[in-house]
Order: C-alpha cells, then sequence, then structure tokens
DNA sequence: GCAGCGGCGTTAGTGTCCCTAACGATACGG
DNA sequence: CCGTATCGTTAGGGACACTAACGCCGCTGC
C-alpha cells in the first residue's frame, strides 16, 4: 500500500490535480448532489425546498409579511409569490391583508402547515441521515462547523 | 457562558433551527459563493471554469477527442463545443481531424495554451487561499477528506 | 390637502448551469 | 450493402439566482 496521505485521495482518477485542488469544484459537485436528492425527496411529496424554508420560517418566528418573509428566508420576492400562492392552495398558510398598513399581506401558518412541516421535516431528515452516512456524528459536526466558518468568512469579504 | 458546542453555532439569528440543520442548505449557499468568486475573478481574465478544466485534462492527460473530453471533464459534449471554440480561437489548443477516424477531432494544447492554463492556476490559488482563509492546513485537508467522502458516497448510492 | 418619495406585492424577464433531443456525417458488424 | 452506433454540433428545456418595472398604498413636508 503506497496509499500517501490516507483519507485525502479523494475521487476522481482521471481529474487533473490541478482541478482537485480546487475546493470550488467539490464543494460544487457535492452541492449538486445534495440538491438533487433533497430535491427529489421533496418533490416525492409535491414540495419544494422553498416551501420547506417558508413553513420553517414561519412556524419558528411567527406571522410576517411577504417581504420580511424574504429577508428571513432569502427567497426573492419575487419568487416568493408562487411559493405562498402553494401554500395557501393547500391551506398550509393564510394571506390577509395587513389592517395597519394595506400594502402588506400578514402570512400566517395553518395547523395544516405546521403538520405539512412536521412531514417535510421528516422527509429531509430521512436525506440528511442518507447523506452523511459516512460521517460518524463527530465528523459531521466538524463538517458544518468548516463549512460555515468559510461560508461566514466569505458572507462579509 | 451558556455557548453550546461552542465553534458549532453556525451563521444566521433569524434562520430556522429545522433549516440550519440542513447539510445542503449549507453546501449550497457555500457553493454559490465559491462560485461566485472563481467565477469573478477568472472572468477578469476573460476565462470561464470550463476553459480551465479543459486545459488542465488536456496538459495532465494528453491529447484527446472531444467525447474523452467530456468525459474527464464532465463537461458535457453540446457544451464542450463553445469552450473548445473560445480556445481554438485564442490559439490555447489546436482541433485538428483525427486521421484514424474522420468523425472525431483530436484537441491538443498548444504552447500558448499550457501558458494559460498557469495563468489561470495562478488565479485560482489566489481565490482558493483568500476563501480557506480562515482554516489552517490541517482543517483545509479535512474538509476535503470529508466533502470527498460525501461526495463519493452519493455518487454511487 | 396634496405632491413626492419610498416600500409593498406582483409580473415579467435575464443569465447561468446542468442536462436532453435530434441531426448529418462517419465508422463498423453482419 | 444495410442497420446500428458514435462523433461533433445545434437547439432547447428546466431549475435556480437575480433584476426591472408597475400599480398600490403609507408617510413626510410643504
Amino acid at each position: 500500500m503506497e496509499s500517501d496521505d490516507a483519507g485525502l485521495r479523494h475521487s476522481d482518477a482521471d481529474t487533473p490535480e490541478r482541478v482537485r485542488r480546487q475546493l470550488s469544484r467539490l464543494v460544487g459537485m457535492t452541492a449538486g448532489q445534495l440538491r438533487k436528492a433533497a430535491g427529489a425527496a421533496l418533490a416525492e411529496v409535491g414540495a419544494h425546498k422553498d416551501h420547506f424554508v417558508v413553513l420553517a420560517s414561519l412556524a419558528e418566528f411567527g406571522p410576517a409579511s411577504q417581504s420580511r418573509l424574504s429577508d428571513r428566508t432569502r427567497v426573492y420576492r419575487s419568487d416568493l409569490v408562487a411559493v405562498l400562492n402553494d401554500l395557501e392552495a393547500a391551506g398550509h398558510i393564510q394571506r390577509a391583508p395587513d389592517p395597519e398598513d394595506k400594502r402588506r399581506n400578514v402570512i400566517t401558518v395553518t395547523a395544516k402547515g405546521r403538520c405539512r412541516l412536521g412531514e417535510l421535516d421528516e422527509v429531509l431528515a430521512g436525506v440528511n441521515e442518507h447523506v452523511m452516512a459516512p460521517l460518524d456524528p463527530a465528523e459531521r459536526d466538524t463538517l458544518f462547523a468548516l463549512l460555515a466558518r468559510v461560508n461566514a468568512h466569505l458572507a462579509d469579504g
């Protein structure tokens, strides 16, 4: 076994070394696969990533206008409209005009919506479990922590 | 100090916990920022991610047909055409008909192309340095290793 | 009052990736 | 030869991130 650096020899034999060194490549590939996995799992129950994020934000932080929801979820106001249309049609949220400011809508989770959130949460928990299967709990934590640091560092660069 | 798990409390105060737990979210956000950073740096010298990947593959593994190049670089054959058009117009590669099979082209790096590759490599080294600035060498290695394991695991799932 | 600025929800459109479909040309196997 | 498969190429679809503009309303100041 001339395996130098054991676990560090990652992936593809016919990917050039210069390319393999690029963090953006590795993260990008992983992101793509994670997006696919989560997207497919959510699609199976007729949902979308943004549906989950919006429901979670409403459930954890309470009702909000669409604008504030957009800020909290990082779903663009333009895209949020369609998401809320879906959720409203399914009875998961309620869109009511704000009596204090007629420009705004007040978005509220319904009981059905909280139930839906629980469902989506379970689906995604399954995905996470599958995705992080090869990592033990400590490794999962370090992965999160390292990514978070890189992420935070880039967020204010 | 009620700081539980110290370094693990990552990022956004108004992101719901359920969402924060999703690896796909964290990886996705990071991927987006890395893509932006690398894309912008390459754009400043008039290049594209795929230009780099193609040049690197040719330089490391030698000439190839477009089809094999596509396999090696994971750039789709359809998209590869435009990339090779660019590189050929700039004199970085040579597109010659394969005498052994008139369907194929043989793609070869020129000297100018190797020089260009060096330039792009430096640009990206700078990006990597900037991006991974908050991590020490050991942490960078573990980040790569962990991502590679997740990635490899998803690749054959 | 009312005029102007700015935030609200909404519609439409842009650009970039990743990916598929089909086509003419060429190779290859029966 | 005839059918099938592969090559480079063109065109387009679909998801995602993002911008522009519009009509509506609130707010401030004159």
